[in-house]
RNA sequence: GGAGGCAUAGUCUAAUGGUAGGACGGCAGAUUGACAUUCUGCAAGCCGGAGUUCGAUUCUCCGUGCCUCCACCA
């Protein structure tokens, strides 16, 4: 019977003995060097990492079964937006900036403490001492560090540029953050006249009338024949009475409202496509906070105050002809849901639009496993509209180490023996400006949270101090994330690690999908489906968990979570426990020889093939990280061929008396048990270890991997093998029609079997008498092959 | 609107141009010298249509449904 308290002694023993730390000095074993994508730390950590950190864990315990020297560090992504708002929601906004600052570190750090801990409670054999923490100094001054290498090799820049923003955030934010949400809404018609004061009218249809006064064009399509006359004409924009162009643009949809519309400087991303096309005005419409700009007597009115006059202005004057409700979607921030806007404003970039086919061309380099999902960054790569913008107006986050000019706009960066360093309250590393002697104002901003963790696989190598080690640990062998963060993370990861490098990131990467709620739709705190890794430990146990996450399929789409699964597992390592309760006395005292192999008759020996055939089976599995595959071909192996036949089949010969049988018995009993526990302990470490102490007296984790031993596979055992078993489910079928136990003995069964089988069955026949229960079996030789009963 | 993916018992999943394998759940039975967290057995399935073929669940096309990404959303 399992005890789950094994697991706490096991894992208390593996963190005292720091069993899993990276030895740096061993240059003898190859490094391998996982770059586990750090968790972020507002929260806790739920079923998609512990799925996503089990996978990373198999093959860590997997490639030091293999002989290599294992590098898993851990991280943790601690700053940003989302620690803020938690902050801002438990103390309200009023802290200043020190103690909000203490808040959101003393937070971080709470839940870092929890994560790390239920880490440890799964087994994952992280090596702690080489952890790296975001917010701290150190780790800071590396972020720094690399934004002024960036800056030297001129890919950062501060532009006037048109950057979606949050008004009620008030920062820009970046797309990733942007989140589809439909939405009723009124579609107005809206009458305007021609130039010349011609009786001629053009009607537009807007969802968006509040930026009328932002209007800079009306575009129509030039193929539509109702308006390609106009093309080149001016209509005037009613309350406003400006004149503005007819222009032509095939992106105009005829088909939609009037299928003429107007173009604002910053509507929405087509408004500015075709601004930028046809070299239009700019009127900025709208302010930070979301108010009106330019607007005459509208000017300051929040967007929708300013929708309202408009309308019921446009009404007075009669110029509404229609209002139409139409389901559209808008884009709303993620963080606060509330609607984006396009604005212009002052930010800094990272170039990323010049040199798409240069991290393109990376991620070719990058192996991904499965392949497809090569396709989702390329896909995002191919539709980057404007540069990677990553400053953002918020304080939990590292500081951009830059002063600028204020009379030139000069940027000077900090000097890199000084980082980390705050430009908010730091004095610049020079006292004036270098070029026009100006004074130097320290950047308030911070960055995006992105540029933190994008650098995690030259972090974890001991980048830029530890060259030695930074040789041979970097790239990382592999990576291993879900689907959703392909777009950024590891988008941005690869840009940087290039720019800063020229080098690719990771050798590979392994992406899955998301785990779902048991109901199959997004775990989500609102929708109440959350399922917690520690409800599911303390039902089951850790090795459960950790079963269930290799048998989650192949990970490729996203997965609901099946408790039964968990169960399952649960059930198979019960029955791994109880097993070893009989091996264990039927190998006491047995000291494994090869010279037993010639004891062992054809039910050890097909049992033989059957395990070297699975050895292989799961060793390709493992390499190629189909851990679904290895895990459940161990369990039907073991489960169903070697307990519920194997076991039976032998258990005549365990309490009987002959010496050399059992020794052929004891032979066999030890390859698999021991094989099969080294096969498993990369998925159920505690398990494994335990039983792997108990039958062999040693650390099954420092073991070498099982290799399978071809000379054992025979096909035609195990064809032999599989007929013999074949008919003992057949006698164990009468018994059952007969409603009979089975461990009844029978008198006498007659076995018709075809000729080919008819040697096999009569050099067995007596050991089937024995395995099955009965006193006298007959073979025949019949064309109706099956098993009777002769009573 | 564009691109891609998927469709197998109640649920999850595998393979296959010729009888579709397994798991959970269901049902029936057994109590066996490690195990009732067990054992044995049973029932239950290829989304619809057309084509290619001696034969299609598999290949092709069409439809339908679901998923993902992208675009549009004045």
């Amino acid at each position: 019977m399992y005890d789950k308290s094994i697991e706490e002694k096991w894992m208390r023993k593996w963190e005292k003995e720091k069993a899993y730390s990276f030895n740096e000095t061993d240059k003898t074993k190859p490094v391998y060097v996982i770059d586990t994508p750090p968790p972020y730390t507002n929260g806790v950590l739920h079923m998609g990492h512990v799925s996503d950190y089990s996978f990373i864990d198999f093959i860590a315990r997997y490639k030091r079964m293999k002989g290599f020297n294992v590098l898993y560090p851990q991280g943790w992504d601690t700053m940003g937006f989302h620690t803020e708002i938690t902050v801002e929601k438990k103390y309200g906004k009023n802290l200043d900036e020190k103690e909000f600052l203490e808040k959101c570190e003393a937070l971080t750090t709470d839940n870092l403490v929890k994560m790390r801990e239920q880490m440890k409670l799964l087994g994952f054999s992280v090596d702690f001492s080489r952890e790296y923490i975001t917010m701290s100094r150190e780790y800071k001054a590396k972020v720094q560090l690399s934004l002024l290498l960036m800056y030297e090799k001129g890919l950062l820049y501060i532009g006037d540029h048109a950057v979606y923003w949050c008004p009620y955030c008030k920062t820009a934010i970046a797309r990733e953050q942007i989140e589809d949400k439909e939405e009723k809404t009124k579609l107005n018609y809206v009458r305007f006249d021609m130039e010349g004061g011609s009786a001629e009218q053009l009607t537009i249809a807007t969802t968006r009338p509040e930026l009328l006064h932002a209007c800079v064009a009306v575009a129509v399509n030039p193929t539509d024949e109702r308006y390609a006359k106009y093309i080149g004409k001016q209509v005037s924009i009613p309350l406003f009475g400006r004149k503005v162009k007819i222009i032509g643009d095939e992106d105009v949809d005829v088909s939609f409202g009037t299928g003429a519309e107007m173009v604002c400087t910053f509507g929405d991303k087509k408004d500015l496509v075709i601004y930028h096309r046809h070299k239009l005005d700019e009127i900025k419409a709208i302010d930070e906070g979301g108010h009106l700009l330019n607007a005459g007597k509208y000017t300051g009115l929040s967007i929708q105050d300013a929708r309202s006059a408009i309308i019921s202005d446009l009404e007075k004057e009669g110029r509404i002809t229609k209002k139409e409700e139409i389901l559209h979607t808008i884009k709303i921030h993620e963080d606060c849901k509330q609607p984006i806007e396009l604005l212009h404003s002052t930010e800094w970039f990272s170039k990323t639009t010049d040199f798409v086919n240069e991290i393109k061309e990376q991620a070719n380099k990058i192996k991904w496993i499965p392949e497809i999902t090569k396709r989702y960054l390329m896909d995002w790569a191919n539709y980057i509209d404007w540069d990677w913008v990553i400053s953002r107006d918020r304080r939990f986050d590292t500081p951009l180490p830059f002063w600028i000019c204020k009379s030139c706009g000069y940027i000077v960066g900090a000097d890199k023996k000084s980082l980390p360093v705050n430009p908010r309250v730091d004095a610049p590393p020079v006292d004036k400006c270098p070029k026009c002697g100006g004074e130097l104002a320290g950047e308030k901003r911070t960055c995006d949270v992105w540029i933190d963790s994008s650098i995690t696989p030259l972090v974890i190598a001991g980048w830029p101090d530890n060259k030695e080690l930074f040789s041979r640990a970097f790239p990382s062998d592999i990576r291993i994330n879900a689907t959703e963060i392909i777009r950024s993370w590891d988008f941005y990861t690869i840009y940087r690690v290039w720019a800063l490098t020229g080098n690719i990131p990771w050798k590979n990467i392994f992406v899955h999908g998301l785990i779902l709620g048991p109901d199959g739709r997004k775990m989500s705190k609102s929708i109440g489906n959350v399922v917690s890794p520690e409800e599911l430990i303390k039902t089951y146990s850790a090795d459960s968990v950790r079963m269930w996450a290799a048998l989650s399929g192949t990970m490729q789409g996203d997965k609901a979570l099946i408790f039964n699964d968990v169960k399952f597992a649960h059930s198979f390592i019960n029955k791994l426990f109880n097993s070893l309760e009989f091996a264990r006395p039927a190998l006491s005292g047995y000291v494994p020889s090869s010279s037993d192999m010639a004891n062992t008759d054809i039910f050890d020996k097909y049992m033989l093939s059957r395990l070297n055939s699975l050895i292989k089976q799961v060793s390709s599995a493992y390499e190629d990280l189909r851990f679904y595959d290895a895990a459940n071909a161990i369990i039907n192996f073991y489960w169903h061929v070697f307990c519920d036949y194997y076991l039976e089949n032998i258990k005549y010969v365990v309490y009987g008396d002959d010496k050399a049988r059992k020794k052929g018995v004891q032979y066999t009993l030890h390859a698999v048990v021991d094989a099969v526990l080294r096969m498993l302990a990369p998925i159920i470490p505690f398990s494994t270890a335990e039983l792997y102490q108990s039958f062999a007296g040693k650390d099954v984790h420092a073991q070498q991997f099982p290799v399978a031993d071809e000379h054992a596979i025979d096909k035609d055992i195990e064809e032999k093998g599989e007929y013999l078993n074949n008919i003992i489910s057949m006698i164990r079928k009468e018994k059952t029609k007969n409603k009979l136990a089975l461990n009844f003995e029978l008198t006498k069964i007659i076995i018709n079997v075809p000729e080919k089988y008819y040697t096999l069955l009569a050099e067995n026949k007596h050991k089937l008498e024995l395995i099955a229960k009965v006193k006298e079996i007959e073979v025949k030789v019949g064309k109706e092959e099956g098993v009777s009963i002769a009573q």
